[in-house]
DNA sequence: AATAATTGTTAGCCAAGGCTAAACTGTTTG
DNA sequence: CAAACAGTTTAGCCTTGGCTAACAATTATT
């Protein structure tokens, strides 16, 4: 391997280790970076379902497959086969033909989602973005926001909403 | 279809039109937030591996398949397969068994990804939040902040930045 | 009650992005 | 210079998450 982080009179040797410019980080912390992500990857889908099967139920009462398919823009082929999977999770509980519901756990999930997702959402209206770029741009953040730093948005928004 | 969002004397119909809460979106606003995302998921790894590469070539004057490998914790043959498709996008050059350069294209992407990530690392560190979570949120926030929002994050840092 | 419309499921296809194992190339070194 | 080693590629497999088309069940309409 050609990445050993000693071997090189680079760029990195010459600043200080709070990477100040943009040096490349160690290796390990590196993988690592990928690695969260890869792995934030496979879940977030699995939340957006989730999330959405909650807030269809606490809007409208239930949730079906073609409202899901509906709101994602995706086939019913797509949600179903989604459905199947979640069960295997047990994440929802589904009677054939019948509106779904979430077990224990999904519940959990879609609780931990939606707060998630509402803290990032107000948090960029707080910033001041528009709210409909806010819509989406949170859409795709929430999984990627560490509970650190959910912690310090919530700070951020507890601040400027007292005007 | 069941989801019209007139028929529902729900939650919606009670609250205004700022979504205060957090009533469901109306439906066709809902589609282009998920769409949007899949979008993105798309174009995010082919975005890491221009930058990473961009990255490598600025710090270590070369980058070899192996050192990306190495960095996104991934196999050798997955790099290979992933470098081909770069290559039939038009992202990189390569000969066999030598080292990567990117063409016009991927050096603008590269500049483009690296330029986003920064200001993300760099507002989430404005922010308070600590460096090495930052890293990794930065990591997998960047490919889903729009331009607005980023706009408003570099305001951000430069407000901070005069202490 | 019979039929039409809507909703849900299944089967089978595809591309992406992982993996391992095996083959091949280039470089280093004994 | 030949052998060993490091790096690269190829082949072939797997899972996910899309799709369409065909079929099945439920619900609505006449």
């Amino acid at each position: 391997m050609s990445d050993n982080d000693q071997s090189l009179p680079n760029a990195a040797a010459s600043m200080s280790n709070s990477n100040c410019g943009d040096a490349l980080p160690p290796v390990g912390q590196h993988t690592r970076q990928y690695e969260t992500v890869r792995n934030a990857h496979e879940t977030e889908l699995i939340e957006d379902y989730v999330e959405l099967i909650g807030d269809l139920i606490r809007h409208r009462g239930e949730a079906r497959a073609a409202d899901i398919a509906n709101r994602m823009g995706v086939s019913q082929a797509t949600v179903s086969k989604m459905i199947r999977r979640l069960n295997e999770l047990g994440l929802v509980t589904s009677k054939p033909y019948r509106s779904l519901f979430l077990t224990e756990e999904g519940q959990k999930m879609a609780e931990i989602s939606r707060t998630r997702h509402d803290i990032v959402l107000h948090f960029l209206r707080a910033l001041g973005v528009n709210d409909n770029t806010a819509r989406i741009d949170a859409e795709g953040m929430e999984h990627h926001v560490s509970d650190e730093t959910l912690t310090i948005m919530q700070r951020f928004i507890d601040q400027h909403a007292k005007r």
